[in-house]
DNA sequence: GTTTATGTTCGAAAAGAATCGAACGAATGA
DNA sequence: TCATTCGTTCGATTCTTTTCGAACATAAAC
């Protein structure tokens, strides 16, 4: 048990092997992508490729509504520009792609059968 | 504010929209897979085809190793059949690429740049 | 300059997840 | 039968994440 233990940006999952760069970005975005609203930001965006914070009809406060898209921008899968006085969100698609090929196509993909039914 | 909740298995995310129950099993899915050590856990499955609970090297008590065994099994990233004294684990391979078509193979994908080099 | 609209940041509270020892259970083997 | 092995379950603790009001910042409109 003596080394097992989390840090920020680095995680030591047994003696001998850490984690690499490339699996905490990994686990940086799965967890992003793995909340409702956040889900529901990525999917709008897929569709109607850009939106302001405050469009998406979300029916929360300001502040959360804030810190999940701050989620999404820290793991790097939408980017926002400042227009005036609104935000401007995009979907990262190319880069997201290019980091990891067919995640976001597999998350926004079409709907299948779970598996308890 | 009015009807923004959070139950074990229906999500409003605002007024009008509920999150569908292949959402929910696809967030169910995606924060399985967020986490180091199960991560690392599929990782090997995919790698070794199965394997029994304690031979994944993971340096940590039996009671925090079961939970994550847990998680992957309700997710249904895994299953488990009991052999003896053991209890064998494989990967849900076809089930999950039903359910999420590309999902898995991109999550075991091979190494990319991250996004912040 | 003041007001309005849109978001962020801060701090605290609530909720959720991970961790772990201890006790338990089932199958195996001596 | 008794001990061993492998893993689960329970309960408590700790850590992390989410939530949200209040205060703040910026740009635009008046």
């Amino acid at each position: 048990m003596s080394e097992y233990h989390r840090t920020l940006s680095v995680v030591t999952v047994n003696r001998t092997k850490a984690i690499s760069r490339r699996e905490s970005s990994l686990i940086e975005v799965l967890h992003a992508l793995a909340d409702p609203v956040r889900l529901e930001i990525v999917q709008q965006l897929h569709k109607s490729g850009e939106k302001a914070c405050g469009m998406f009809g979300l029916d929360m406060p300001k502040s959360s509504l804030s810190h999940h898209f701050s989620v999404l921008r820290k793991s790097g899968i939408i980017v926002s520009e400042t227009q005036g006085t609104i935000i401007m969100n995009r979907l990262q698609r190319k880069e997201l792609d290019a980091r990891f090929p067919g995640l976001l196509k597999s998350v926004l993909g079409g709907a299948r059968q779970g598996h308890r039914e």
